[in-house]
DNA sequence: TTATATTGCGCAATCGATTTCATTAAATTT
DNA sequence: AAATTTAATGAAATCGATTGCGCAATATAA
């Protein structure tokens, strides 16, 4: 019943030979000839064996085990990253091990350590956004554990940061709202003011400044960037009788639920308010009108931290120098915020087809 | 520099005593004095110990890991289920690895082996759409490791299966049109016939049998079921002028690309044509009108899952008797597929509001 | 042809926690 | 009080692969 795995020893027995000279010869250690190495690899693949990766960590400290930490993989850009990253782990006979913090300090702190227990080889994270003490990232680096941060990072850590320009997103997305003629600018925000909000924010102001328009601060409206946080904030502006013409979200959950508050009540998008998110998550290609966004790179954020943490692995500890990497976004204008409206589809095939 | 981890032996000496007697009194072992065991304790949190999980795992065989393998965490579905069973895995202070098949067989096997050689207690997983041999699988049970699969099975391995009653679900859905006045009700399904599309196309024809609809196969359109399979089903069915009033599709996905399609031709929703998805992924509900889908239960599903693993977990693999759990879906009326269209929203607050 | 390098492989220690067996001390029974 | 159990700890083997060291055999250099 209990099938057990056959182990070095006993493809050592069956050639009668060592376990040293097996293990050299599966990792094809130069000091070994050809001709054992070939046996070896033979008998090793008659008896089906799959070494112990388990004994192997212990020994040599090396798991090929990547742990990565993200608050969590329901976001298209979440996944989208990690799909970068696996892309590289799997060339290099990697393995990752994915980890929701769900944005809870208290369990990103248990799961960096369950990690570093579980022998990972280095961690690449995300941080949640209520973290604001680092203190278990701190004993990553100095175990001398390879350690990358992405997109929600901090300063607080020495370590290497691969991050979008939210400044830069914000700032495009605001100027791209001025150009349409929009004066009045809401900007959803994040109350708690991690790097990515507070970048975000200063990018849309930036932007007001830049373009003379005066900054009400009745038009920034702070929450916890959900949909129905969305939904309340539109709402509430629209109560308090505020006036504006555009709203800039930083997340395109809030600008969604927005959206739906404004359809509601039977104001025109984007004639009466013109609309732009940021995230570029699937679904603001699919409303209607789809909802203009910020695209975040996430695929190429995932290739450039896997290559920077890879670079950090081969190193040792002492040569790691933190560095950070900083992509540009990209705005990506639909229906939500044109002021022309595209009212013909262009040529529309007619078909053939009577409906009851 | 690199800080090393305390270990059993640290604490031992300080102590002392022997490492064994650490160990018992940190597994809070019967044979141990109280006093001992308090010392021990003090000292392990002086230390900052914490337990080398690799160590722990080669001896004892267990490594409070559970594998779970998933085409994809970017759905909904896998990742509500995956935080369904994560509630229970870490009330039970397991870890999860979590890796994604991209519904691809090689690198299903590939994780499947790599899950077992890092030495997980146990695997849940939902098979990929191409997977059409289990021998990975087959040696996991083999192993004496407790498996479970869930939403996407096979009948070719005997092992216990958590999944909803497809047929149900589809079966409702396809009554709800034929309620709703259709007649001629295309099916969109996958062309991969594993379990939940084969259960759902038999739901829709079973519906229509039972309401005395002629089925008619050229209704019945297959594809990938993504996005931009939806959109060339549609097309083709219009360029074809194949007459229909109504689509269930056994995916949200390729309803969003049918009902862009016909929202596109300018025929109304749900007016001229009908819909129902499958999966209430969260978009549907966000579209305009908001899509009619089969819920399926994805967090009672992990809930459920990770209960029958770890009775699984338990019991001796000889008293691992294999059961199949199937969960009845929900059927979530919503604007695609009504037909007395809601015209009034009820009282609507009109805002002293002006708009530019 | 002798001296030196190099190659190939075995020996045994090692990684750190767990666990079986043995041993001593304490508690209970007769 | 002697005999028997039980409780608490120690000694040492163990999980399976890796690796430093050493030795012999072969190859290369002098």
């Amino acid at each position: 019943m209990n099938k057990k795995k056959t182990t070095l020893l006993d493809i050592a027995r069956a050639l009668n030979i060592t376990p040293s000279t097996v293990s050299r010869a599966l990792n094809n250690h130069p000091r070994i000839s050809e001709k054992t190495s070939k046996r070896v690899l033979k008998m090793a693949a008659d008896l089906n064996f799959e070494p112990n990766k388990i004994a192997s960590a212990l020994r040599s400290g090396k798991s090929k085990l990547v742990g990565i930490v993200v608050p969590t993989v329901n976001r298209n850009f979440f996944s989208s990253v990690i799909r970068g990253i696996e892309a590289h782990t799997e060339k290099l006979g990697y393995h990752v091990i994915l980890s929701q913090s769900y944005d809870d300090p208290v369990k990103e702190k248990q799961i960096v350590k369950a990690l570093v227990n579980a022998g990972v080889d280095g961690v690449i994270a995300s941080l949640g956004k209520n973290t604001t003490e680092f203190n278990h990232f701190q004993e990553v680096l100095e175990r001398g554990i390879p350690l990358v941060l992405f997109d929600r990072v901090t300063d607080k850590l020495d370590v290497s940061q691969v991050m979008i320009d939210d400044y830069l997103g914000a700032y495009q997305a605001v100027e791209h709202l001025i150009n349409q003629g929009c004066l009045r600018i809401v900007h959803l925000t994040n109350f708690r003011k991690i790097n990515i909000y507070k970048e975000r924010l200063r990018g849309y102001q930036d932007a007001l400044i830049d373009y003379k328009i005066q900054f009400d601060k009745r038009l920034v409206v702070e929450s916890n960037m959900q949909l129905e946080d969305g939904r309340k904030s539109m709402e509430n502006l629209l109560e308090k009788g505020i006036n504006f013409d555009a709203v800039f979200s930083a997340s395109d959950y809030s600008i969604m639920g927005a959206m739906q508050v404004l359809i509601e009540m039977g104001i025109n998008i984007p004639e009466n308010v013109k609309l732009v998110g940021f995230g570029n998550e699937p679904f603001t290609s699919f409303t209607a009108p789809s909802i203009s966004t910020v695209d975040q790179k996430s695929i190429a954020m995932g290739n450039l931290t896997a290559e920077i943490f890879f670079e950090l692995l081969e190193k040792p500890p002492k040569d790691r120098i933190p560095q950070k990497t900083i992509l540009k976004p990209e705005l990506i204008i639909r229906g939500s915020s044109l002021s022309e409206k595209t009212s013909g589809k262009g040529l529309m095939k007619r078909y053939l087809f009577r409906f009851p």
